[in-house]
DNA sequence: CGACGAATTGAGTTCACTCAACTGGGGTGG
DNA sequence: CCACCCCAGTTGAGTGAACTCAATTCGTCG
């Protein structure tokens, strides 16, 4: 790993409250590494041998069953992934795949296991990923489970706005079909939701999205924070 | 805490890994209580102090949003809930309550993250909890998106079999409405998805449910340890 | 310019929901 | 001890949400 590299690992929240000893013992083992679109990173159903910590770009979380496919989470701001399976040393339950061109890093799993043995503030940091994870994955959850698919539309289109400054106009982060599969919808149906959604002021050309009125979209939506808040 | 209460709560997972002065440390502010069924032990949207654990009993975990409600969890063997919001300081996202008669350890939510900052064990033991969690509302989340109301039955019933000694025959462990919302569906459709199962072999009279053709079961809910094994 | 994949649009179908009525078992009180 | 009530569960009917298949448009890239 290269100077540059291990200052860039060291600022990473992972190792935010841990003894420097352990974060270098850690980073001896570990590596950084820039990934382009569509690189898969691992597989569902491998053994853990890897922890992975999204210093930039975006990467899609994805499961399957049978020969259907869908997405688990999306990943757009830095935060380590796949952490509970590094944890339990079990097999990975998701697939990850780079969909905005990212810069990984990557911690052998064993080392962190015994980090966290021998590191109090470091597997305090990690139960912290951990149950931020779990966070995410629960208001998805909730989501899916108490809200129609317009409702989750329109709640996205909130959330996205929030997270560029609420500019009311944005362009899409990734493309449509998978949008569709993080809020659980066909594409079409994703498509003829867009549509419903012109009469609440919403309008979209290709990537480009505006929300004309943001009341009556919040008036359908009814964003909550314990389902929406992206820092919770 | 009575002196047999110290014993039975020394013993939970938790405290498998970490030394005796902090095990002891946070039994000193904590309690046993057996809550009868129905008892709300805590509110979703409050601030998070109290990290339960359940020694026996069953617990369900519920989320609702406008005037919908839903079952995001079961918790039918010894393991803590609502971690995440413990760990992070922040509020829960569920609500809790009992279904079967339960027997709850309940630590202070500020003593388990000093103990935490300060046993390397105890915060690994919680990151497992906490990733014990997570890995439960994935496979949740997955069998939700992937699967439909009959295939999620199916699987349960397969996985309920399984956990009760694979007898083929059992008693429901709670509630048909109760299982409606935990696999997602109304609880007439549930009813009719029961019906649709006659012609795999499964019969339910009131709260007893036999299986009488596992392999045609099998056969149409395709289980995948990813989606439906407990203990993954 | 052509080829490919993403996205949209159309049409038909299935799955799951809602509302409503009815059934049956368990518990309570007269 | 029985009548009644209440609630869980079932059944019926109609509706709506979301899916699938298919055809077309659009944009991008070679």
């Amino acid at each position: 790993m290269r100077p540059q590299d291990l200052e860039e690992a060291k600022l990473c929240s992972l190792f935010s409250k841990c003894r420097p000893e352990t974060a270098m013992g850690l980073l001896r083992g570990a590596f950084i590494q820039n990934f382009p679109t569509h690189t898969q990173l691992n597989r569902e159903g491998e053994v853990a041998d890897f922890l992975f910590f999204n210093l930039s770009g975006t990467i899609e979380l994805t499961a399957h069953w049978r020969n259907r496919e869908t997405t688990i989470d999306v990943i757009e701001r830095p935060r380590a992934f796949i952490v509970a399976a590094v944890v339990m040393d079990r097999l990975y339950l998701q697939s990850s795949r780079v969909l905005k061109a990212a810069r990984i890093l990557m911690l052998p799993a064993g080392s962190v296991r015994s980090a966290m043995q021998a590191d109090a503030g470091f597997a305090t940091a990690m139960a912290e990923e951990a149950s931020v994870a779990y966070r995410h994955v629960a208001q998805e959850l909730k989501g899916l489970k108490l809200r129609s698919g317009i409702e989750r539309l329109a709640n996205w289109l909130i959330s996205q706005d929030i997270l560029v400054g609420s500019a009311h106009a944005f362009n899409m982060p990734y493309e449509k079909k998978v949008l569709a599969a993080r809020i659980g919808l066909a594409p079409e149906v994703l498509s003829r939701a867009f549509s419903t959604l012109a009469k609440y002021g919403v309008r979209v050309e290709g990537a480009k999205v505006w929300i004309g009125d943001i009341d009556a979209l919040r008036k359908l939506a009814f964003p909550d924070p314990l389902l929406d808040d992206e820092t919770i």
